[in-house]
Parts: structure tokens; C-alpha cells; sequence
RNA sequence: GGAGGGAUACCAAAGUGGCCAAAUGGGCCUGACUGUAAAUCAGGUGGCUAUGCCUUCGAAGGUUCAAAUCCUUCUCCCUCCA
């Protein structure tokens, strides 16, 4: 049933910036073999931030690829230790959710984690870990405590850190590597996935598998996939991502964005291109190159069929110039409107000031010809392109 | 419990009575250049029925012709000592 275990090890291996220890995920797959056991591999995931971006699917993909193996994925909704929220974050604290918002939340995340993971029954667990967090007593609790050092704790680097610049560290956020490492007692983890920055919260893990009596799990770090501005990790809340859910045109647009730089970071993260692989694709032409990329990531995403529709968009939007072939309907009253209405009625723009800026600074076109006056009146004709800005591009229609 | 420091726009951070819709940096937006790149350069970045008006500097009151700035009370945060 099982591929060798030198076989499976080559799959994954790749890309993985660490793991502890290969010899150990060896014997466990050697054992895993030799009983016709699947391994058991944990992945936490946060109720509290259900958009799953291209960050995400790094560590998803490594998943994946334990399950094409026939091993199995365990996906743990942290609805309880979302009460704490992850230290690594922002120090903010994290306002309780409800129960119905953490099952809201974990539904999204199902439904976008399925763009990558098998979400066959047999091949899929699912475990909320207010399960065997929420019975815990604080003899529990206390026991649990006992079992790290606050010097061992102030390792952790965003700890250290914070402390060392001043900043306020909660005892409870001590609870929250030891909470997480307690999911994977109680689980019986074999593997745990994590990006580098779930580094020393996965570690707590195996350590308290060995105190529970348990082999320890073995921690495998991916890397950490960087945003659209190429320079900080791909996130929500930098707004610096492209969303598993987004439509094509979106995806594509975003990719073809970021520099040439960060396009070969995202092959070798995203699409897994060998070093060699990559040096061959510096041949041709950049921006060849990262269409290619961005169509693969639509493809992914969503299917070849909307990759080539992207793709086509995207050039007739911007290389070739076919604005009314891409241009989105924009219906509006006849008669004379003035500019700044006309632009309102996009509903892109947050306010008529923003607007009028944006006329001043010549970001407005009317069939291809600049107004700057924030005060001109018009009289649209049906067919006219208005363009406002980079993204919003619209066809005239009058309403009936 | 004691002492001290702090809260300013998306973020960081100046500003200690009028010249403050608030310096500067980052971010973001627009334009130029391009490969919708990146880098660079230029401009912009509270709202509005707009050369003016309205709302903003933790909250609420007060002093003053005039308050981010002074006073009072309150809320929150940080550091050190115990």
C-alpha cells in the first residue's frame, strides 16, 4: 500500500526549510509500512482568520502531498486557543468569538483548504480542540505549566523580542505553545506541518509527546511564502495577498505585480521549481516568464480553462489596449452628468474627495482622453470607456 | 502598594496656546518611465453642496478672542521598585 520510504522521503523533503528529524520520519514511515498504519499529520488552523491565501497553501500543499502517500491529514480548529491568540501576531488582544463565527469561520476555511487538500472522509480529520481544552482543570492547567521553563519559554524569538524592546508580554500567551503542544498529545500526532514562524510552538509539541509516554511527532517547517511587496510574509492584515477565492483576473493581475525577483522565489515555493528549472526560465523574457506564473497559480486556483481566460484579459486590458473588450457595463441616467457622479457610480472609491484627487491627477480617461477639471459636466454616450484610476475600466450603457 | 513615562491620522513619530487638517518616514493612491513589472522621479493621502465650511490629536468637562498644546476628572497602556 505504502511507496518505499526512501521514495516518500524525497517527496517530502522538498521544500521543507527544516525537520526534526529526518532519521525519525524515516522510522516512523519505515513502521507506518511495516504496519499498514497511515501517519497521522496535524496542521493547526486559527478559526479567527478564515481568508486562506497563497501563504497558506505552502504548508497545504506539503499535506497534500502526505495524503497522495496515503497518509492522513488531521486539521485542528483552534477554537480554543483563539481565545489567546498566537504570540507571533500582533500583541493586540483578540476579542472572543462565538461559537457560531469559529464554525463559520472553520466552513470557509474547509471549503478554500479543499482547493488543495483531499477532503475525502478517510483521508481527512477534523478535531476543534476546545474538545479536550475546555474540560481542563486548573490542576490541569498547573500540571501542564509545569512542564516548560520560563527561561526555555523566552527563547521563543518574538517573546524575546517583545521583551527586550519593552513591550507587554501576557502570562496567558505562555499558554499558548502549551496548549498547541497538548493538541498533539491528545491527537497522537505523527507529523506536525508548520511555517518557520509555528518553529518553537511545534517543538513544545514533541517534547510533551515524550513526557505523555508518546513518540515524539516530527516537526516539519515550511517556508514562509512573502506578500505581494516582496519584503514581509504574505498576510491578511498587510494586505500584501492574493486569496485562494479571488476570481482569475484578480490572481492574475496580482501575480504579474511583484517583481521579477520575487517571481522566482514563487516558483521554487509555489510550483516547486528546481534551481535548475529556474535558471532555464532566466532565459527568456521576464514578463513571459511570470505570466506563465501567473497562469498557473489561476489554474490552480480555479482551471486551465479560466488560466487562459486570465490570461487573454489580461493582455487586451493592458498590453494590447482593448479596453472595450474588458471594459465591466456602467449604466448611468441620460443627459448631462458631472464628472465626479459619473466616477461615483463605479462605487470603487471611498469618497467624492478621493475622487476629485484623483481627476487632479489626471488618473481619469474618457474614450482615452484625460479630463483634469473635477468639475466638468458631460454627457456620456453609450459605448464610451471611462477609466478611473488603474483597475476601473467601464463601458458606458444609459439606463432605460 | 510606591515612583515615573505614555495615549496624535492606516502604522511609526514630531508638535507643549494662534502661522495646525497637524512636520517627517513607511504604507497606500495618481502621474511619468516601463514589461500593468521592480527600481527611480513627481504629486497626492479627513469630509463636503468647496478658494469656503464642517469634523479630527484616548474620553468628558473647563479656562481663553483662540486649545493637539493650559486646568480638572475619568479610561486605558508601559517601565522600575516592593
Amino acid at each position: 500500500m505504502f511507496r518505499s520510504s526512501d521514495e516518500q522521503l524525497k517527496v517530502l523533503c522538498a521544500r521543507a526549510v527544516q525537520i526534526e528529524t529526518v532519521d525519525e520520519l524515516r522510522k516512523k514511515l519505515d513502521a507506518s509500512r511495516a504496519a499498514n498504519r497511515p501517519l497521522r499529520v496535524k496542521l493547526g488552523m486559527d478559526p479567527t482568520a478564515p481568508d486562506i491565501h497563497l501563504g497558506h497553501t505552502v504548508v497545504l500543499r506539503k499535506m497534500r502531498e502526505f495524503q497522495d502517500l496515503g497518509h492522513k491529514a488531521v486539521l485542528i480548529i483552534g477554537d480554543y486557543t483563539a481565545l489567546i491568540g498566537d504570540p507571533s501576531g500582533k500583541t493586540k488582544t483578540r476579542p472572543m468569538l462565538s461559537a457560531e463565527e469559529i464554525k463559520r469561520n472553520a466552513e470557509t476555511y474547509f471549503q478554500q483548504a479543499g482547493k488543495v487538500l483531499d477532503t475525502a472522509p478517510g483521508k481527512l480529520e477534523i478535531r476543534y480542540n476546545s474538545e479536550w481544552l475546555a474540560p481542563m482543570r486548573l490542576a490541569d492547567v498547573i500540571k501542564l505549566c509545569s512542564k516548560m521553563s520560563v527561561a526555555r519559554m523566552m527563547e521563543r524569538d518574538t517573546f524575546e523580542k517583545r521583551y527586550k524592546a519593552g513591550e507587554p508580554i501576557s502570562i496567558h500567551e505562555f499558554l499558548y505553545p502549551l496548549m498547541q503542544g497538548y493538541d498533539s498529545v491528545c491527537i497522537q500526532s505523527d507529523v506536525e506541518l508548520g511555517g518557520t514562524d509555528q518553529t518553537f510552538n511545534n517543538l513544545v509539541g514533541r517534547q510533551l509527546q515524550a513526557d505523555a509516554g508518546q513518540q515524539s511527532q516530527i516537526v516539519m517547517i515550511m517556508p514562509i511564502l512573502p506578500g505581494l511587496d516582496g519584503v514581509h510574509k504574505m498576510s491578511k492584515s498587510l494586505g500584501n495577498y492574493i486569496g485562494v477565492s479571488e476570481p482569475p483576473n484578480e490572481v492574475f493581475g496580482k501575480a504579474m505585480s511583484i517583481s521579477d525577483e520575487l517571481m522566482w522565489q514563487w516558483y521554487a515555493m509555489l510550483l516547486g521549481k528546481t534551481e535548475v528549472e529556474i535558471t532555464a526560465l532566466k532565459v527568456g523574457h521576464p514578463m513571459e516568464a511570470k505570466k506563465a506564473l501567473a497562469a498557473a497559480l489561476v489554474e490552480r486556483l480555479h482551471d486551465a480553462d479560466a488560466a487562459r481566460a486570465a490570461l487573454e484579459h489580461f493582455d487586451k486590458q493592458f498590453s494590447k489596449k482593448k479596453l472595450d473588450e474588458v471594459a465591466e457595463p456602467l449604466a448611468v441616467p441620460a443627459g448631462k452628468i458631472g464628472l465626479i457622479e459619473l466616477v461615483e457610480k463605479s462605487g470603487v472609491f471611498k469618497s467624492r474627495s478621493d475622487i476629485r484627487r484623483v481627476i487632479q491627477e489626471g488618473g481619469v480617461q474618457l474614450d482615452g482622453q484625460k479630463i483634469t477639471d473635477p468639475k466638468a459636466v458631460i454627457e456620456p454616450r453609450v459605448g464610451q470607456i471611462l477609466r478611473a484610476g488603474k483597475r476601473v475600466v467601464r463601458k458606458i450603457e444609459l439606463q432605460s
